[in-house]
DNA sequence: GCCTTCCCGTTACACACTGTTACACTGCGG
DNA sequence: CCGCAGTGTAACAGTGTGTAACGGGAAGGC
């Protein structure tokens, strides 16, 4: 998965820099948009992964800009209203809305949905994404760009090998499929060498636990680099919505 | 907490039946009803935890049988209804109801009503509902949304297997439906390795054991998977000695 | 060249998971 | 009462995984 890309449409200023903001500081690429015609304009010049979208932009127009984006496009939505009325809520579902959130919301509640949702969409897309391991960041991780650092979301830094840091990659390229030691392996070996295809011993094995030592917070139950017996790991993502 | 007794009331035989097999689906008895004569029936009969009312039966009878309901007996009542009209939710009100959910309606958001009801009606605020095995939530337990980890109805945190955990959501997706020992391995099975249709031996036996020794409260004397002697398992929804 | 340091594959052992087996127990029909 | 079929479960074994320890090899400083 690369770095989300949202939509962030809403006519009150202060609001549209402050959620935009929010959203940058955990990993996303926030669009700020205030009409229609500039949703149009991004949704078509480039690839949106989320729109959240306030139902109040001036007149309800909010709510025919969901349908429309329902009909012409398929982007995940996220409703955003100051009304929690229940009405409201189901005409935002009747619309097409993969979530509903009502202002004033709690930051982390809002970050929690978008993940959710985005979550959700990757699950159900049968896309492989592949892209830089900046990804990551979203995850609360950061990537330096410089070569083999990252740093945990309590800013502990950790310095990863050559070797870790493929591997992070594959898996990073590859959230939610779960890929055999195998394939771990031609992945890593940029030289090739299978002549023993099953030889490879526990190389990988060993690989991820160093990994896991690095990067988990409690290596002993791991959250990200979970392990599916009988096949191989999984760069897991599973980001649960909590409840309001 | 028991299980739940809903009474769903609607004229509509295609509209009972939904939402009943969604309740049913969720870890709620659903009880149908079509006429006032019946819910009279049922209300007399046995315990009802919850009345589903449609507004329009036929008539406009079911504000009727509302203010009747109130009058009569103390059961919450959600009122269901095409009309969204904000004068029609103020009738409901009016009458009685606790809630209001317009037609057509998205399921889990009636689902999250009905609990929401009901919790309030129990005053146990404190459950957590989650999405994934919601009929356990409905026994005390809590299913982490971590994988492989439930939590007893007195805090005490449980770790299950994969081969553990996927039993408890076979049997937990067929509350109250016998599952023969075929069933049960040919749904763990996801390799559908059937060459021979009986050689399975004693794994399922074996496996709903260790189950039963880490879930049940006693063991010996499973509440939750029962034997269905000469059949297999069930998962039993049984109203029993747990008034209160 | 030699030493130090780091990286990484291999090995060996411990442990978790799960199917099989064997035996005990239960309920029921004779 | 016996016998039988069905079930519960302890014990064992096979497989898969985690990981500490070892050692070879590459890189860099002297």
């Amino acid at each position: 998965m690369a770095i989300p890309r949202i939509l962030v449409v809403d006519d009150d200023p202060e609001m549209r820099h402050m959620m935009s903001q929010y959203l940058r500081q955990n990993g996303c690429i926030a669009l700020p948009a205030a009409t229609e015609a500039e949703v149009h304009h991004h949704l078509e010049g480039g690839r949106i992964d989320l729109v959240l979208l306030d139902v109040m932009l001036g007149d309800e127009s909010g709510l025919e800009i969901c349908k429309g984006l329902r009909r012409d496009h398929d982007v995940p939505i996220i409703m955003v209203s100051a009304l929690s009325a229940d009405h409201q809520r189901m005409a935002g579902y009747e619309t097409g809305a993969d979530d509903y959130v009502a202002k004033p919301f709690n930051p982390e509640l809002l970050l929690a949905r978008v993940r959710a949702v985005l979550s959700r969409a990757r699950r159900s897309s049968s896309l492989i994404y592949r892209r830089r391991i900046q990804t990551f960041t979203f995850y609360g991780w950061v990537y330096d760009g410089k070569q083999d650092e990252v740093r945990s979301p309590d800013g502990y830094q950790v310095t990863l090998s050559r070797r870790e840091t493929a591997l992070l990659k594959v898996l990073l390229a590859n959230p939610h499929i779960p890929l055999t030691r195998q394939e771990i392996a031609t992945a890593l070996d940029v030289t090739g060498d299978q002549d023993q295809p099953e030889s490879t011993g526990r190389a990988i094995d060993v690989l991820v636990g160093r990994l896991r030592s690095k990067i988990e917070a409690d290596p002993k139950s791991p959250e990200m680099i979970r392990t599916e017996r009988g096949i191989g790991y999984v760069f897991a993502v599973d980001v649960r919505a909590e409840e309001g």
